[in-house]
RNA sequence: GGACGGUUAGCUCAGUUGGUAGAGCGCUGCCCUUACAAGGCAGAUGUCACAAGUUCAAGUCUUGUACCGUCCACCA
């Protein structure tokens, strides 16, 4: 009975239980030599020390989602979980706690500040693990990875040393982006380039040996200093002159060759570029081109060098200042004016990053990518579509990924120099000695690795590899990849490259890329902006369920969710909606489960309905399932259990438990609704349904997470009952709407005569009287022709059928009247619709025969309908007029 | 400069092959009907951004315009 569940849901004690039941009995452990179609998703790994964010809400639900309901269907499925090392970002964060102390990494060294990272990595890395299972999360804790453990760092190790000896890693001195804050080199998608207002100079560079002078526009004076040409469009005419020229420099003095390039542009600025091969992308470029002289200004700290002369100390900041200062003063600064430019910041610190030149490792992607591009969508769906084109876009526009970091925390890479020879050692172990001189003085390269190059291998990497182990045989490709679109380039792309090339296999068979949660306003959500909704909040504050169905809700492929703690709330009043129905059928069960019927021909209609009902809706969710259309499964669910099993179906059978010849049936119906309804809202909402199933007579001490998907009956589809539900449903909305506008009160019990349509109908309401009483709150229903109807009544048509109210003369009757012009007015309306539709002959010749015929069947009704509201408002005036009843 | 997305009820958003627009919250009225007041019943509100086109028929397809947003590239 149902003093075993409480009249409200309380979310708290049941998510604790699951979540240590299914931990402890490691319910998600799946076994690779099981039977059952693999399937697996690896998890995207937030980073080791970060907190839940709403993002993580979203994936880590969307990717539970599916893997429940997979595992419903009887696939084996895997979800490894894991957390990445998150080289930058760990770092900066110990940094600061470091700096509380008043300390520098460099004062611990690197291998104590290293300790000082596991250390952290101790003490707060399994808070987002902790959050993770809060979350409900599926995962199989046994295969929990983490990107700097071994067993990944040794695949690091072997991936990087095959790519070296393949030539697909090399080395060089580049330019590339350096974060001076973060003391390291970033990749070119680790720049995120904002817009800022700047300024932009015009100063005279004279010409040697002439009176001419040329004036170049620069945004950055303080790298004048290292300036070895200016550049000018080969086909200006300003200019042509002066092309071969030489020209000084201001403020250094150094005399360069005045160069013509094309990729100078005429309309901007004064036409003149001033070229800076050291500091600047483009003039790298130009530098190599015209084989420029490359002059280092700026360090590595973002101050001035020795070969900048004067300025040498000066921070950049300061340096630009003095400079412009300077040539004011010999009046060479001829004009400034604002410009609103884009600047590039470092992702993890925003720090203004500078052009550097240094020695760096690299990965050709140019030689990866062209793999990687040809299998999508060949060997792997990206979901939605659109972004296809974006990916294409990239691969054909990528250029060589900059691997090294000049920071500690991370894979230091396996590279060794000869302090002796020069000989450069790439292997997997230490050497002992070197392989050319045999001297043991050898130095381990300083550098670590982007974290993005682990993440590369993570589909493959925390399977097992570089072993051939029984997982990757099972489960290797991943069945989908979910994740935020964000991150398609860092990661996706990447992995799509090094799965390719290391398991001869695209890593994911699906790729679905979710939305960014914003804000109600569509803002991102961050710390500073103070407009975070924290998940582990809304999961204390409305349980875990609620967070999950609203995030699924929202899921509608290919855009942006907004969220809002209302909706959250919103969906809280549903999980109790579920609970309450669930009190409600174990209040009509007994202790033992009902005794089965064979529900392909139970008697009663509401049964046979809601049988009916059920089935699509299972098709239904299930290719929505399919088809990542997540939104549909959260949707489909709603609207089923509240619009149809609570609104109608409870209360149908409520009269049938009061009658001994219907219970048995409707008892069996209701307890087998129920239970499918939780299995379909399973994956959605694990905790509630978990808690509900275990009370279900017959299955205390079951775990509705191995259960497995509700089977089909195509027997039971029955669109033919299905439709003489909804008459019954029709009538008693009907009599509902005269009560409520008429001001008649809902409980009062009036008296119903009704005048069906044809024989058919008067046969489904006698069978169906007790319901319609029931429902429509009545004292008496007569139907049938010739049922005597009283001129004072209101009345409503539907499908034909009249329903006759009557009202005795004790309400307002001019209120029927305006009720029924109102009536009156929407049909007519939706007549001359069809009429005009019908009457138009190129509708009736072009459209599809079937949809000409159901216009006609609906204009056929509608002026039945109109016909008899007419007949009946004529009759009803007599009354109005004192005529008799 | 290139690409993409959005514009639907007061607010936040759904709307799967074109066929008379839906949900949550909010709002109005009536109800404590023994699962649920975190509820029930009934109701109001939309020239589906604008313009043109295709079609018998357009929120849905095509083109253009406006506004908002995102990504990429460039930026002396």
């Amino acid at each position: 009975m149902s003093d075993e569940l409480p009249k409200g849901y309380d979310p708290h004690g049941v998510e604790e239980k699951w979540r240590t039941h299914w931990r402890d009995k490691k319910t998600f452990t799946p076994d690779p030599d099981a039977p059952g179609e693999p399937y697996s998703i690896v998890i995207p790994p937030p980073n080791v020390t970060g907190a839940l964010h709403i993002g993580h809400a979203l994936n880590l639900t969307l990717i539970d989602t599916l893997c429940r309901h997979y595992r419903q269907k009887g696939r084996n499925v895997l979800w490894v979980p894991g957390t990445d090392h998150a080289g930058i970002a760990t770092q900066n964060v110990v940094e600061r706690a470091l700096a509380k102390e008043g300390k520098r990494r460099q004062d611990l060294g690197r291998e104590k500040f290293i300790d000082r990272v596991w250390q952290w990595r101790e003490e707060y890395g399994s808070r987002i693990l902790n959050q993770i299972d809060a979350m409900g999360c599926s995962v199989d804790w046994e295969r929990l990875r983490f990107t700097m453990d071994e067993g990944l760092s040794r695949a690091v190790r072997k991936v990087f040393v095959q790519l070296y000896k393949e030539g697909l890693i090399y080395r060089g001195k580049y330019i590339i982006n350096w974060c001076s804050r973060c003391h390291t080199a970033l990749a070119d998608d680790e720049v995120e380039h904002e817009d800022e207002q700047g300024h932009l100079w015009q100063i005279k560079y004279h010409v040697k040996d002439s009176d001419e002078s040329l004036v170049v526009a620069t945004t950055r004076p303080e790298t004048i200093p290292g300036d070895t040409a200016v550049c000018v469009h080969p086909d200006d005419e300003r200019y042509q002159h002066l092309i071969g020229k030489t020209c000084i420099v201001p403020v250094c003095g150094r005399e360069v060759p005045i160069i013509a390039d094309r990729y100078v542009d005429r309309e901007f600025g004064t036409g003149a570029l001033k070229v800076t091969p050291c500091h600047d992308h483009n003039d790298w470029a130009l530098g190599k081109n015209h084989d420029l002289e490359f002059i280092q200004v700026i360090d590595e700290d973002g101050r001035m060098k020795p070969e900048s002369g004067k300025y040498d100390g000066l921070s950049k900041e300061e340096c630009r200042k003095a400079i412009v200062a300077d040539i004011e003063a010999m009046g060479d600064l001829v004009g400034v004016e604002k410009l609103a430019h884009s600047v590039g910041h470092c992702y993890r610190c925003h720090t203004v990053v500078e052009p550097h030149v240094s020695d760096q490792w690299f990965v050709a992607m140019t030689k990866l990518a062209p793999r990687a591009r040809e299998a999508m969508p060949k060997y792997t769906r990206l979901l939605p579509e659109a972004w296809l084109k974006t990916y294409y876009h990239w691969m054909d526009t990528i250029r060589d990924w900059c691997i090294s970091r000049q920071i500690w925390w991370g894979h230091r890479i396996p590279a060794w120099t000869c302090q002796a020879c020069g000989e450069l050692m790439v292997q997997e172990e230490a050497p002992k000695a070197c392989c050319k001189c045999g001297s043991t003085d050898l130095h381990q390269e300083e550098d670590v690795l982007d974290t993005w190059f682990s993440s590369a291998l993570w589909p493959f990497s925390t399977m097992g590899w570089p072993d051939r182990t029984k997982e990757l045989a099972k489960w290797y490709p991943t069945s989908v990849l979910v994740t935020g679109f964000d991150i398609l380039f860092f990661w996706v792309a990447r992995m799509m490259m090094m799965g390719q090339h290391f398991m001869d296999e695209v890593p994911f068979r699906d790729v679905y890329l979710h939305a960014l949660v914003r804000d109600a306003q569509g803002r991102k959500m961050s710390k500073s902006t103070g407009n975070v909704i924290d998940p582990v909040k809304m999961i204390e504050q409305y349980g875990c369920d609620s967070l999950r169905f609203t995030l699924t809700a929202f899921a509608a492929m290919g855009r942006d969710i907004r969220l809002s703690e209302d909706r959250i709330e919103g969906y809280r009043h549903f999980v109790n909606k579920l609970w309450n129905s669930a009190r409600f059928t174990l209040m009509n069960l007994d202790k033992e489960p009902p005794a089965p019927v064979a529900l392909e021909s139970v008697q009663g209609l509401a049964s046979q309905w809601i049988l009916h009902r059920l089935e699509v809706l299972k098709a239904e969710m299930d290719k929505a399932f399919d088809e990542y259309r997540f939104n549909d499964v959260a949707q489909g669910g709603y609207k089923f259990l509240w619009g149809e099993f609570c609104d109608w179906y409870l209360e149908l059978v409520k009269p049938d438990m009061q009658d001994p010849a219907r219970k048995p049936e409707s008892q069996y119906v209701l307890y087998t609704a129920l239970k499918e309804i939780l299995l379909l809202l399973h994956p959605v909402m694990p905790f509630v349904t978990a808690e509900i199933w275990q009370a279900l007579p017959g299955h205390a001490g079951e775990d509705i997470a191995v259960m497995p998907y509700p089977e089909s009956r195509p027997g039971c589809l029955r669109p033919d009952e299905a439709a003489k539900m909804e008459f019954i449903q029709g009538v008693i909305v009907s009599v509902r709407t005269i009560k409520a506008e008429l001001g008649i009160a809902p409980g009062r019990k009036v008296a119903l005569k009704l005048h069906p349509a044809d024989a058919a109908q008067q046969a489904l309401i006698e069978a169906n009287r007790t319901v319609i009483m029931t429902l429509a709150r009545l004292e008496d229903i007569e139907a049938g022709a010739g049922v005597h109807a009283p001129k004072a009544s209101a009345s409503d048509v539907v499908q034909g059928c009249q329903i006759i109210v009557p009202l005795k003369g004790n309400v307002d009757l001019a209120t029927e009247v305006a009720r029924l012009d109102k009536e009156m007015g929407k049909i007519q309306k939706g007549l001359e619709m069809v009429e005009k539709k019908l009457s138009n002959e190129n509708f009736v010749a072009r459209a599809k025969p079937e949809f000409v015929a159901s216009e006609r069947a609906r204009g056929a009704e509608l002026a039945d309908s109109l016909a008899k509201l007419e007949k009946l408002k004529a009759r009803f005036e007599e009354a109005l007029q004192g005529g008799e009843d």
